[in-house]
Order: structure tokens, then sequence, then C-alpha cells
DNA sequence: ATGTCTTTGTGAACGCGTGCACAAAGATGG
DNA sequence: CCATCTTTGTGCACGCGTTCACAAAGACAT
């Protein structure tokens, strides 16, 4: 039987084996004291609780150069996600296969969410239309809304908005690297110590930026 | 002279005052007692700490599906970031231009990199060709690395990696759908309350998900 | 069986980020 | 020039997540 220690998985994340440890611990205690994990049952405990046991629809509304990029995502259906219906404005797009599921009018919206029962939308249209999508997305029975327009939606209570913003990235990114460039070359108006928090030693997966950013 | 108030914009970003001001307090004394903060000022002197205020060259690699998305994507150059080079293998592309810009060969990777001083390279390839790409990009200067590709890069330390995964956003959404349908009915062996943290109730930007999951 | 050795699960301490609350600063009006 | 009012900047305390450290559990060998 195959297992991991606490150990072994947290060095391979680049956590705190106790951290580790407790996570898991609040799923039920899945180790064998001596032993470890066995592999196999701890992936289908995690799954379990994650959530990626069962199979969830999508939409992905707005099929213009990234909708299209995500719909041949094949990230997808590896991980439970099943592209149930592509949607978009664009008449002439109506009825043409992308990705091999053929794009529909948003007209029908409603309709293909309550038909599939679909509770998780992705928004690539332009920014402009973003919100009005939402609006009718959340309306038709969505609850879960995943991003890409560079706008804040607003949405009701109960609904999950996670925005995905490649130039938010991209500052992060930056501002790592203009603090690498005047790391020793500090002069003027530095930033005090306090504010250079860990350096992200490419291991922390998040970024340790300031928390707010005026629109 | 138009102004505001932290209260203002912590309310507007769905954050605590208190901690707007202090996170400001970081970058210097930049408020006015009695009237707030000069927003033009304010602006100036969070952007100019972000790196905003400098052009970054940024390149990317892979103009597939994602990678012609990620270069008609106006929300680049309106954060200061200049797509320098668009990088491809294919050889049937070298010459075409995707969104203004004309595709270069990967054999020239590390001369547009030098040419341009690069320091930040986005990753569209497949999976497999990424760590491939990475190393070239970091052997030429590279040290800031977003990855689109579903994989784990290594990299030395002082590179910075970000990775951007849509079926992990997608999980995230799942975990806290689940959460919402099994709210009432809970029943079996549910988490305990304890990993049931904040409720994200449409607002944290941040997902609240257990921290580690093992490839 | 008994002992040893490994690794879990967790109570307790620590540290840090967040939020409260207020003094100081400065604008504004009389 | 002084009084008042608003809003900043920040010391301090609270709470929560992380980490330490260890007892308990169980495997495995003798
Ligand atoms: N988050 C990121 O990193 C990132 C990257 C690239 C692009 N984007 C954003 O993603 C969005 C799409 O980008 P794109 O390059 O694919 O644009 P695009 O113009 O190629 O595609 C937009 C598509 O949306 C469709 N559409 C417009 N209004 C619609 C509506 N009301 N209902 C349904 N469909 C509608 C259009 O017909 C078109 O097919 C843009 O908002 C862009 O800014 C984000
Ligand atoms: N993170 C996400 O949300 C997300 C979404 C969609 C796709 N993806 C991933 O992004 C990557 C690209 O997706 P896609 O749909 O654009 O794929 P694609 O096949 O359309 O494009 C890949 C491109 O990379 C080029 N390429 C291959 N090897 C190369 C190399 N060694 N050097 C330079 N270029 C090379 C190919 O010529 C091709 O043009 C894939 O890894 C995919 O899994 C990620």
């Amino acid at each position: 039987m195959p297992t991991v220690s606490s150990e072994e998985l947290a060095a391979a994340a680049g956590v705190n084996s106790a951290k580790l440890r407790k996570d898991f611990s609040y799923l039920g205690s899945y180790g064998t004291r001596g032993v470890g994990y066995d592999v196999e049952y701890l992936v289908y405990q995690i799954s379990r609780e994650l959530g990626l046991t069962q199979d969830w629809p999508v939409v992905i509304v707005g099929i213009g150069n990234l909708g299209a990029a995500l719909a041949n995502y094949g990230g997808f259906a590896s991980r439970g996600f099943r592209v149930a219906a592509l949607i978009d404005a664009d008449p002439a797009l109506a009825g043409k296969p992308v990705a091999g599921i053929p794009v529909r009018h948003s007209d029908d919206l409603e309709k293909i969410i309550q038909d599939n029962g679909v509770s998780i939308g992705v928004i690539a249209t332009p920014a402009g239309a973003a919100q009005q999508v939402c609006d009718r997305l959340v309306a038709a029975g969505v609850t879960s809304i995943l991003n890409f327009a560079p706008t804040v939606l607003s949405v009701p209570d109960g609904v999950d908005v996670r925005k995905v913003d490649l130039s938010i990235e991209l500052q992060i990114l930056a501002f790592h690297e203009q603090r690498k460039a005047g790391e020793e070359a500090a002069a003027d108006g530095a930033v005090p110590a306090t504010a250079a928090r860990k350096q992200s030693a490419g291991k922390g997966p998040d970024g340790d930026m300031p928390a707010v950013m005026p629109a």
C-alpha cells in the first residue's frame, strides 16, 4: 500500500508539516501513526471534500479569443468540470462548433442554464457586457462566476465571484521585480523595512502586496 | 483639489478604513488631516511604489489560442506593460502578425530577451514544453514568469513564478458551491465548524481553501 | 508478548495581521 | 487668532493562524 508521510508532503508543497497534518485532521483521521497516509485513500477524501467527485456543469459566455481558448482547455474535464454550453451574442457564431461544442446564442441563456442545472458560469465577454451577462446568469440561477472581463461585478449576497486579471498578475511580478532591482540600490523615499514582508523566495504561491488598490 | 477620505476608499474597496490608512502610511504621510488624500497625488505615489510608472517589456511564449488572446488583451498596455515580442516554436507562425505584432521564432528567444531588456515572461505553451521554455527564459535573464501551462515550474532562487490555473479557480468556486448546497443538509462526516472559516459573502477577494493540495 | 521506532493528531504558545480608539494635525469659519 | 470639526496616523489589544513539541497510536522486529 503506497503511503506518504506528512513530512514528505510538506516538503513537496513547501509548507510546515504540522500545518499540513492539522489541515488534514479537519477532514478526519485518515492517517496511520508510524506509517503515514494511504495515498489513494487520502486523494479520494480530499477530492470528495473539495467537491471534485461530482460533476460540475459550467457555461462559458463570450466565445472570442479568450473564450475559445478556455473552451479548448483540457484542464477542465480532468477536474470534474464539464462544459455544458458555449454562449455568445454574435449570431454569426451561433451553431458553429468551438472545441467540438456548438455555440449557442445568448437568447437561450436562461434556458440553457436551467436545462443543465448549471451553477457555475464563466464570463469572457468584453468589459462593457460583463455586468449585464452576469445579471442574467444570476437571475437564471448561477451562483458562482469566474470573471475574465476587467470589471468589478456586483452581485447579490450568496453569489461568489472570482476575477482573473492578467494585468494584476503582471503587476505583482513587476512589484517584486522592482524590489529586486532596487534592493541594495535603495536610496530615496524607500519603503520602510516593515512593509517589505517576507521575500517570497520563489516559493509562496501568494504574493505579498498591499491589500488595497483603488480602481 | 479632488480628495478622498480613507473612509470612502475603504467602503469602496470593502475593507477596514484603519487598515487602509495603515497600509498607506507605509508609503509615507500623503494625507491631509481633516481633508483626506489628494487623489492625483495618491494615485501617483501608489503607482510609483507598485512599479507602474516604469515601462515593463514582456514576452509571450506560445502563441496558440491562449497566447493570441493574451496578445490581444488591451489591459496590458494600460498598466505599463508593453508586449516586446511574441514567440512561438512553430515555423508556420513566424512572421505572421498577431494583434499587430509579428511572431518571432523561438530560436531567437535569447536574443529577443537581451535586446529588449525583458525581465518578465509569459508562458502559454503546452505543458510539456513549459519547463524547457522556462529554463531558456531564465537563462536569458528573465526573473519573473507568469505561467499558464498546467505544470509546476522549478526555477532557481531569485526568480518569481506566478501560475494562473483556470481549473483551480473553478475548484474554489465549486468548493464554495458545494458548501452552499450542503449548508443545512449537513449530515454525514461533515467538516467541523472550525474548518468552515468565514463564509466569504461575495466580498473577500481571496478564497478560503485548505492551503495544501498534493499534485 | 514486549520493546522499539516512526509518525500521527493536537494542546498550547507564539507571532502577526487586523481593528479599535484616540491624540495630533490641520482646515475652516467666526 | 481662537474654536470647532473633520480626518489622519498610530499605539495597543485582540483574535486567529501558524508552529512547536509531545503524548498516543500503531507498525514491525525480536
Ligand atoms: N483576464 C485576462 O487575463 C484577460 C485576458 C485577455 C482578455 N481578457 C478579457 O476577456 C474578454 C474577452 O476577450 P477576447 O479577447 O476574447 O475578446 P473578443 O472580442 O475576442 O471576444 C468577445 C466575445 O464576446 C461576445 N459578446 C459580446 N457581448 C456579448 C454578450 N452580451 N453576450 C454574450 N457574448 C457577448 C462577442 O461576440 C465576442 O465573441 C475581454 O473583456 C478582455 O478584456 C481578459
Ligand atoms: N491557465 C489556464 O486557465 C489555461 C487556459 C487555457 C489553456 N491553458 C494552457 O495554456 C497552454 C496553451 O494553450 P493553448 O490553448 O493556447 O494551446 P495551443 O496548442 O493552441 O498553443 C500552444 C502554442 O505553443 C507553441 N509551442 C509549442 N511548443 C513550444 C515551444 N517549445 N516554444 C515555443 N512555443 C511552443 C505551439 O506552436 C502553439 O502555437 C496550454 O498549456 C494549456 O493547457 C491554460
